[in-house]
Formats: C-alpha cells, sequence, structure tokens
RNA sequence: GCCCCUGUAGCUCAGCGGAUUAGAGCGGCUGCCUUCUAAGCAGCGGGUCGCAGGUUCGAAUCCUGCCGGGGGCGCCA
C-alpha cells in the first residue's frame, strides 16, 4: 500500500498535473479541498486578489434536490461588497471551472451555490482513496507540540466517573491530534501532594506498610481514604501527627516521603490496570504528578512578585489578574503561595504551564479537566500569560460536565456512594456478555469473552464522547448498549457486517489498486460523500476538542452503510464491475469506521 | 449579589449564521428474514427550538433582558 504522498493534481478523473494550472494542488479525497480551491480562482477572477483566501462556506446539501453541497459565500462576500447575493452567486459561477468535477451548478433562493458532483469524479476520488493509508486524513498545515493533561486522579483515591470523562475525552484528543501529525505529550497530572497527604501517611503507619500495601493493591482506595479522614476527625492525637507528618513531607524527611512514595506506587499500580482494562494510551512514562513542580515553585512565586504581578495581601502571596471580581466586587485572588508558607495547587498549575511552554515548547495547552475548574484555569492562564508564558502558545480549557444518574442527579450508587470504576466496567461487560451470548451463539465462549470485552468497554467510552462534553450526560446502562442509535455496539456491528461480507466473498480483498469506483445507486452516492467526509471529521474533532463531531459523523456513515447493505447486494451485484465497485465501497467503510474507532479508543471485533 | 455553563419532539441527544417541510435514536403505530449477520432496514405519527425584544435579505443558530437547571466566587485540591 503506497504511503501516504501529501499532495497531488487536482484532475483525479484524468489529464495529470500540469505546471500550468492555475489551480494550487489541492489535497486528494474530499472534493470540498478542490472546490475550495475553484471557488477561490473564481472569487479571485471575478472580484480581485484581494478576496484571496476568502471561505467559500461548503457545506453538504441537507436535502438531495439541492445537490451535494452548497456553496454559501456569496450573501457572506455582497454584504463587503455592497451588493446583490444573486449577482455575487452568479458572478462567482461564470469564474467557475468545475468540468470534470461538477455536473451542474446552480444558483437558488438568496444565492446559494448548489452543487452537484459528477459520479465518475466521486468514483475517481473513492478509488484514489482506498488505495491510500489515510483515508484521506491530510496531517495539519502545522505540526504543533501540544501538551495535553488530562485523567489526573488522586493517590489513594479511587477513579471516579469524573476522572472516566478527563480520561476518555483526553485519550481520544490525544489519538486524534497524533493522527494529524502533531507532537503530543500526555501529561498525567497526578494528585499525589497536599495536606491529606499527613493523614494518610500516619494511617498507613498505623496499619503497618504490609497491611496497607494490600489494602491499595486490593484496589480500595477510597476505604483507605476514608478510614484515614474518620480518625483525622474522631482522634486529635492522631490530627496532631498527621499535621506534623505533613510538615515532615514538605521539608523532605526521607522516611516521611518513603511512606508516601509507598503510597504513590500503589496507586499507580491501580490507576495502571484501569488505564488497562479501559484500553487508555497512559503510561508510566506520561505522569507527571503535583509533586514534580515542588521545586519550581519558589522561582514561580519569585517571578511573579518580580513582575509585579502578585504580592502580599493578608499574609499570603496572591495574583490579581484583571477581570476576576469575588462576593463583594473586590478584586478575586489567585493565591500561590499560602500565609503559612505552603504552596496551593494554583502555584502547582502556574509552574506546570511555565514548565510546558517553556521545557516542554508546547505551542498548544490543552487541560480536559471539568467545567467546575473553569475559572481556577481562566484565572492561571490570565495570570500566566501576564507573566509572558504564554507568548507562543494558547493554553485552552477543554471543560466538560457531570455524569448524572438516570434520576438527572450526579451518578451515584443506590446507598449514595461515588461508582467505581472497577465495578462500572465489570458491570459493562458482564451486560454486553449477555447480550452476546443471546445475540451471537454462533461464537465460541473465548470469542464470546472478547467481543463481550470490546462491546461492553466501548458502550461505556462511547457514551461519554458521542454527547457535547460541556453538557452533563445522562449515564444509561440500556441506552449505550443498544444496537440501534449513536452507540459503540451500532458502529462495531456495522462494520462486523462488512467483515462478514469478505469472509464470505472468498477473497484476500478488495481491489484496491486506485482504480475507479463505479456510484450508481443514491445508497451508494451518498455513502460515497460520508466516505469523503472522514477528513473534515477528523480535523473539526481536533480543531474544537470535540470528539462527539467524530462520534456524530462515524454514526452517520454507520447509518449511510446500513442503507446500502439493505439496498445494494455486494456479493450478488449484478456485474462483476458493480461487485468490484461495492467491495471498494464496503472496505472503505470497515477502514473508516475501525480508524473512526480506534480514534476514540474502542475496539472494533470482525464478528459479533 | 457577581461570573461561567446550560434550556431543541414524551425520553436521550445532534444541529449553533442560511433555503416556504428543524434532524437522529428510544418509546407508539405499519411493513420487511427460503437472498452478503433482522444486534438490521423502510415508513407513519410527534416540536410556536425556555420567554421577550433586537441586528439581518434571512435567527434554533448572533446581541440584550428575563425565567428555569447546574456550577463557581481567598488560604482544600
Amino acid at each position: 500500500m503506497p504511503a501516504f504522498d501529501g499532495w497531488r493534481a487536482f484532475d483525479v478523473a484524468g489529464g495529470g498535473t500540469d505546471d500550468e494550472s492555475p489551480w494550487r494542488p489541492v489535497p486528494m479525497s474530499d472534493p470540498r479541498h478542490t472546490l475550495r480551491a475553484r471557488f477561490d480562482h473564481a472569487i479571485v477572477t471575478a472580484f480581485g486578489s484581494h478576496h484571496a483566501g476568502t471561505d467559500p462556506l461548503l457545506r453538504r446539501s441537507q436535502q438531495a434536490r439541492f445537490g451535494d453541497y452548497q456553496a454559501n459565500v456569496a450573501m457572506s462576500l455582497s454584504k463587503r461588497l455592497g451588493s446583490n447575493p444573486r449577482d455575487v452567486a452568479a458572478a462567482i459561477v461564470a469564474n467557475l471551472d468545475v468540468a470534470g468535477v461538477c455536473e451542474a451548478v446552480d444558483v437558488a433562493g438568496p444565492g446559494f451555490v448548489n452543487l452537484t458532483l459528477r459520479a465518475d469524479y466521486l468514483g475517481a476520488e473513492l478509488g484514489a482513496t482506498a488505495a491510500e493509508e489515510r483515508l484521506g486524513v491530510l496531517p495539519a498545515e502545522t505540526a504543533e507540540t501540544v501538551v495535553v493533561d488530562y485523567s489526573a486522579p488522586n493517590v489513594a483515591k479511587e477513579m471516579h466517573v469524573g476522572h472516566l470523562r478527563s480520561t476518555i475525552i483526553g485519550d481520544a484528543l490525544v489519538r486524534v491530534l497524533e493522527l494529524l501529525g502533531h507532537n503530543v505529550i500526555r501529561q498525567n497530572h497526578l494528585g499525589d501532594w497536599g495536606t491529606p497527604f499527613g493523614m494518610l501517611i500516619e494511617h498507613l503507619v498505623d496499619l503497618g506498610e504490609e497491611e496497607a500495601a494490600h489494602e491499595l493493591s486490593v484496589g480500595d482506595l477510597d476505604g483507605f481514604y476514608r478510614q484515614a479522614q474518620a480518625k483525622f476527625n474522631a482522634d486529635p492525637a492522631f490530627a496532631e501527627r498527621a499535621r506534623l507528618r505533613v510538615v515532615a513531607l514538605q521539608s523532605g524527611d526521607r522516611q516521611t516521603l518513603g511512606l508516601w512514595g509507598l503510597l504513590v506506587r500503589e496507586s499507580n499500580r491501580y490507576f495502571a490496570a484501569v488505564y488497562e482494562r479501559l484500553g487508555v494510551t497512559l503510561t508510566d512514562r506520561d505522569l507527571c504528578p503535583e509533586s514534580f513542580y515542588n521545586p519550581m515553585l519558589t522561582d514561580v512565586a519569585l517571578e511573579l512578585e518580580s513582575k509585579g504581578l502578585a504580592w502580599l495581601d493578608d499574609g499570603a502571596l496572591c495574583a490579581f489578574p484583571p477581570g476576576f471580581a469575588g462576593r463583594e466586587g473586590e478584586p478575586l485572588p489567585l493565591i500561590v503561595r499560602k500565609r503559612d508558607g505552603g504552596y496551593g495547587y494554583a502555584a502547582t498549575d502556574l509552574a506546570a504551564v511555565r514548565y510546558r511552554a517553556r521545557e516542554l515548547g508546547a505551542t498548544r495547552l490543552v487541560y480536559v479537566v471539568g467545567s467546575p475548574q473553569s475559572q481556577h484555569l481562566a484565572m492561571v492562564f490570565a495570570t500566566a500569560g501576564q507573566a509572558g508564558w504564554l507568548e507562543s502558545s494558547r493554553a485552552e480549557h477543554v471543560a466538560f460536565g457531570s455524569v448524572l444518574g438516570p434520576d438527572g442527579k450526579m451518578f451515584k450508587t443506590r446507598s449514595g456512594e461515588t461508582v467505581k470504576l472497577g465495578a462500572l466496567l465489570d458491570e459493562a461487560v458482564e451486560r454486553a456478555a449477555s447480550v452476546v451470548a443471546e445475540k451471537s451463539p454462533h461464537l465460541d465462549g473465548a470469542e464470546r469473552a472478547e467481543v463481550a470485552r470490546a462491546v461492553g468497554v466501548g458502550a461505556v467510552k462511547y457514551a461519554d464522547l458521542a454527547n457535547d462534553r460541556v453538557k452533563d450526560y445522562v449515564f444509561d446502562w440500556d441506552r449505550m448498549l443498544a444496537m440501534d442509535g449513536n452507540t459503540a455496539p451500532y458502529l462495531q456491528y456495522a462494520r462486523a457486517r462488512v467483515r462478514s461480507i469478505f469472509r464470505r466473498s472468498g477473497e484476500a480483498g478488495p481491489v484496491v489498486d486506485g482504480s475507479a469506483v463505479a456510484i450508481v445507486d443514491p445508497a451508494e452516492r451518498a455513502l460515497a460523500l460520508d466516505l469523503l467526509s472522514f477528513d473534515e471529521a477528523v480535523r473539526s474533532t481536533a480543531e474544537l476538542s470535540a470528539p462527539h463531531r467524530l462520534c456524530t459523523y462515524l454514526f452517520g456513515l454507520a447509518s449511510s452503510f446500513t442503507t446500502f447493505y439493505e439496498r445494494c447486494p455486494v456479493l450478488r451485484a449484478d456485474t462483476d464491475e458493480q461487485r468490484r465497485s461495492r467491495l471498494v465501497l464496503c472496505d472503505l467503510t470497515a477502514r473508516a469506521l475501525q480508524s473512526g474507532l480506534g480514534l476514540l479508543g474502542i475496539q472494533a471485533p470482525d464478528r459479533m
């Protein structure tokens, strides 16, 4: 299979690269890339070179009678030109050379340019896409170094659904960014520091190292934490020991650090196990815990102070980024150093921004953190900006809402406890297993278990990713495991059906030599248009840090495929040419679904 | 009190500047398995896009105000 070769001449169907061509070479696959270049040329010809680069506002048409795509640029352009939008549209169309690409170009309504592609052009694009590994996904114009901060569980604390969201969303974004050629640096900002460690360590001492390690390794982190907290609240002597222990920890007492390290190690073992089960790409190498920044904190404080951005207020060193007010309208402080001399999480976060921009060279800082932190992060970013740490990089809070139970309240167990991730995944696989047992008796036991795992875990992850992340979402087992609708099982099933065709075809695979595909049936055409939109789906997902864009795309693709599957016999096609074409469509669909699900961190079993 | 997010069909959600009919899925009703996996497909019914103004040739989409829901607002992280 040829490696991705980036750019190619505009004319796919015939001819070749022509140095005299008025067009810049355009990327392959998505017709919009070609159309954009043609519109640019037409707009420049009609209205002058200062309009070069105008976005033609190409959209898929919502109804078939309006063609395949519509360009909405005439309306917006007419405002700038002070003329009639229909005239602008007509002028663009008069200069628009889409011979070989479109079979119809119409101006409609207030100035929409409706475009209907030639079937042979579509077929040629698809043929070329099939012969290419990336399915039309182009690398980003400029590769960036992107730090993605996600997951961030707390030592000696169970991961809950909030961490699940951060972990799953972050991991999907990381994969998408990497596909686009960015240099992605994962940062698991583990909560491994702070005052709670006094009581945790003292509790550890009480239990004895062996017993504590055992308890933690079983994964009962919350139990450990709660016991410590209970003693702290009930036993003044314990509380005093805990306070002294915090001091010992912060002053670097060796024995204390040793005990602390035990807590961290055991917790990490548990986190790694969860990541493994979830199929998340985080490893120990991505750990960059809060304590990592400890040595930088005094210097961060010093730099802020010396730049006049932070000063003592009520004994605490505070920054007052503009635009933030407290209850009484007074300037809201970002507390860098507490009155007792200790550093809080604001200091750590500031140090992290500086480190990521300066040392890691990131031009984009992505924080996959729950929306309650939005004000805090905004203040950190504002302060970091004032300090000049974000001059060549931008920080972005990828916020997400809460997970709600079916009752619309925060997702909890019946008894009101937070849901443990391990138990959640157990239940997911269990529920999936019973569905698989019912629906797929043809699979043997081992394969069934494998499918159940892929379906169960995939369902949980997909349900989380498929909704707009800024909104709260309702956790509902029946819905996420349903085989209808926008769910992981539906997508997995669509792909399994394609694989089934190839198993029966007796052929190793379709012919993907780059030759054109015949597009005849409307269902083929609809599927073709979806297949050629993969690039855009991936790109908008990355730009908006919105995995649900990719989900929506994949669901549409799978729907188009199942319609095609019902209407267009593949193996029993009328002619060999039709059969080959349809096999290529099947192959492209399966690959798009597999890589799309892969970008979401979801496996696609060959059989279901 | 101030700030942020949010309010689309009975339910769960897309759509977030475009075309006199706002899309899915579930649930309800109708059809479709001697034909590549029916974990599916096709169709019917269901919405004054929270409310009121404004900008525009055009608003679910942008702006303002109000109402409902969630979150945040100095030494926890």
